[in-house]
DNA sequence: TTGTAGGCGTTATCAG
DNA sequence: CTGATAACGCCTACAA
C-alpha cells in the first residue's frame, strides 16, 4: 500500500489527447475508439456519432507512431531519388504521391545527388521505420545497401530503368534500348556516320546505358560507334559545345546523325546552331531523349524519346499497394515495362 | 503458478531483433544499448566496440516508431508542396532536403495540385505523426486547415511565397514585388501600354499575386493596368496565343511591352514570332518570371526575374533546424526574405 | 457489439 | 558508467 513516499517525476508526454480523453467524454472503452478509426463497421451507429461529435469538438487524431507500432505496420513507403531538382525525378515522385492518395501510405523522401554512399545512408535510415516498401530508382548499390535491401521485409521497387537479373520488382524501361532505337532510325533512314553525344558525367549511368545500346546497333549494322563527351556539366552548354566542335569538323567526315543523350543538349545545340551557321537537319540530323515540353516548339522541332516517368510513378506505387493488398506480400520479383515512344520531327529528317 | 493451461496466441511482431536482442549479445542491459545510439559519450569504450561488432553482425536498426513513441519526439517534417512535378517545387523540395540531410529528421511529402481541400487532407494526415515542424507552399487555407494549423504544437513555416500579417514563420519574397519590379523595368524606360498576360488559372495565385503588383504599379503612375488572360492549360499554348492575340493589334495600339506570368509563357511566345512576323524587342518588348535555363540562350535571351526556390526550401530547413535547437522553439514567427534578381536581357530593351 | 488484459520496441526517470 | 522500472499511445487476442 505504501508507495514510499517517493513520487517519481511524470515522464515528458506528447501532451495531446489520446484516445483514453475521447473514449472518457465517450463513456466507452478506448479500443471501442479505435475501432471507430480502424473498422468503424464493428461499431454501433449511435456511438459511431457521438465519436464523430466528439473527434470533431476534440481535434483529436490518432498518433501515428502509436499505432504504427502497436499494429507492426507502419505504413510509411521510402523513396529514394536520385536528384529530386530534376523533372524527371519530379514526375517520377509526382506519380507516386497520386498513386498513394488515399491509401492512408505516407511517402518519405530522400534524395541522393546520383551518390551510392547517399543511398545507402537513406536505405539505412528508412529500414528503421520498417518501411511498407521502398522504392529505388537505380539497380546499381554499394554491396551494404545490396544486403539490407535483400534482407528487408518490404517489397523493394527499382524504378526508371530496368535491367534483367535483379532480385526486385522493377518499373521502367530499358535505357539501352533507347539508344539502340534512335540508333536504328538513323540507319533505316541510310546514315551510316551516326554519333552519340553525352556529357562526361560517370554519374548519369542511364546515359551510359543508352550510349550502349547505341554502340549495340552500331557494331550490329557493322559500323564503328562513335560516342563523344563534352566536359561542360550543364546539358545545354553541353549541346553547344558538341555543336561548336561538329562544326568544325569538315562537312563530308562529319556525322549524318547526332544522338544527344538528353533533350536539353539537343537543344543547346539548336539554339547554338545559328551563330554557327549550321542548319538542321539540312547539315546533320539531331535527335534527343526527354520529350521536353519545349521540344516540339523548337526550329527544327526536336526528334525525341518520350519517358513517361509520371506513369512509372504512379505503376510503382500501384505495385506497392496491390502487394500490400494481395494475399502474398512476398510474390516473386516482377517487371512492369512503362515503354517510350518515339515521336519523329523534323529534326531527325535526313536528306 | 498454473497458467490455466491456456496459451495466447503471440501477438503479431514485426519479426526483428530488438534492442533487447543486441543487449543479450552483448552482456548489457537495453538501455545501454539505446544510449550507445542516443549518446555514446556515455557508454564505456570497450562496451561501445562491443556494440559496434555486434550491431554490425546482426544488422540491427533502431525502430523509429518505438524510439519516437518513447521520446516523444517525431523528428520528421510534413512538406505539402503545390505541384511536385514543377521545376520550383522540385527545387524547393531539393533545398529543405539537402537543409535536412544528416539532420535526423525524416521528410514527409504530400502534393496537393493547388487544392485546399487536398492540403487539408494532408496537414490533418501529417498531424498524425506529430511532426517536429510543417512546411507548406501557400498562405491561404481552408478554415479548418487553419484552425489545425494553429492549434499545432509545431512551427508552421509557409514558404515560397511572403505575404505579411501571418502568424506562421515565412520564409521567400512578395510575389507582388515581382510584378512591380518587372512594371517599373518598362515604366522606367518610358514605356505606357504596359499589359500583364497570364493564363486563366485561378489556382495559380501566385501569377495573380504578380498581377497586382503590376496593376499597382501601374496605377501609381497614372497608366491603367492592361491585365489578359489565356484559356490556355499549357504556359507555351498560352504564350503562343497570347502573341497571336497581340500580332492581330493595330502596331499603334499595341502595348510597348508584356509581362508573361511566367518564363514557359515568354517562351512560348518567343519560339511562336517567326511564324506570325514578330520580332523581339522592336515589335514590342517582353519579359518572364522563372529564370529558366533556356531563358538566356533564347532569341532575344529573355529578361526575367530569377527566383531562388532552392535557396528558399533549404532556409526552411535552417529555419526549422534552429527553432529545434534554439532554447526557444515557440519563438515569435519571422519573417525570412530570400530575394529574388531582375536579370534584364536583350528581350526587354525598347527603343 | 463491447470490453479486459497485456504487449509493441524504445526511452525517461531515478538509483546505484 | 550502468541498470531496474515504468511509461509512450495504441492495437491484438480473447472473452463476454
Amino acid at each position: 500500500m505504501d508507495n514510499a513516499g517517493r513520487v517519481r517525476a511524470p515522464r515528458r508526454k506528447l501532451g495531446i489527447r489520446t484516445i483514453h480523453d475521447v473514449a472518457a467524454l465517450a463513456g466507452v472503452s478506448s479500443i471501442t475508439v479505435s475501432r471507430y478509426f480502424n473498422a468503424p463497421e464493428k461499431v454501433s451507429p449511435v456511438v459511431r456519432d457521438r465519436l464523430r461529435q466528439i473527434i470533431l469538438e476534440t481535434g483529436y487524431v490518432p498518433s501515428q507512431m502509436a499505432g504504427r507500432l502497436a499494429s507492426a505496420e507502419s505504413r510509411v513507403v521510402g523513396a529514394v531519388m536520385q536528384n529530386t531538382g530534376s523533372s524527371t525525378f519530379a514526375d517520377l515522385v509526382k506519380g507516386m504521391g497520386d498513386g498513394f492518395e488515399g491509401s492512408g501510405l505516407q511517402l518519405l523522401l530522400a534524395n541522393t545527388e546520383y551518390l551510392q554512399d547517399r543511398e545507402e545512408r537513406a536505405v539505412r535510415a528508412f529500414m528503421g521505420w520498417h518501411p511498407s516498401a521502398l522504392i529505388l530508382t537505380r539497380d546499381d548499390h554499394t554491396p551494404e545497401s545490396e544486403a539490407l535491401l535483400r534482407a528487408a521485409r518490404c517489397p523493394i521497387v527499382e524504378t526508371w530503368g530496368v535491367v534483367p537479373g535483379r532480385p526486385f520488382h522493377q518499373v521502367g524501361f530499358p535505357h539501352a534500348d533507347v539508344g539502340k532505337e534512335l540508333a536504328r532510325h538513323f540507319l533505316a533512314q541510310g546514315a551510316r556516320r551516326i554519333r552519340f553525344a553525352l556529357r562526361q558525367a560517370p554519374q548519369d549511368f542511364r546515359a551510359q546505358q543508352r550510349a550502349q545500346g547505341y554502340a549495340q546497333a552500331m557494331v550490329a549494322a557493322g559500323l564503328t560507334p562513335d560516342v563523344q563527351a563534352s566536359s561542360c556539366d550543364d546539358e545545354l552548354d553541353a549541346g553547344a559545345q558538341m555543336l561548336e566542335r561538329l562544326s568544325r569538323e569538315p562537312p563530308d567526315q562529319r556525322p549524318q546523325a547526332v544522338i544527344f543523350a538528353s533533350d536539353n543538349m539537343a537543344v543547346g545545340a539548336i539554339l547554338a546552331a545559328p551563330g554557327r551557321g549550321i542548319r538542321f537537319p539540312q547539315d546533320f540530323a539531331i535527335a534527343g531523349f526527354g520529350d521536353a515540353p519545349i521540344a516540339a516548339r523548337l526550329h527544327p522541332a526536336l526528334t525525341t524519346v518520350r519517358p513517361r516517368p509520371y506513369d512509372i510513378g504512379l505503376k510503382a506505387a500501384q505495385v506497392v499497394l496491390s502487394l500490400k493488398a494481395g494475399r502474398d506480400p512476398e510474390a516473386p520479383p516482377a517487371t512492369h515495362l512503362v515503354p517510350c515512344e518515339l515521336i519523329v520531327r523534323e529534326s531527325s529528317r535526313l536528306a
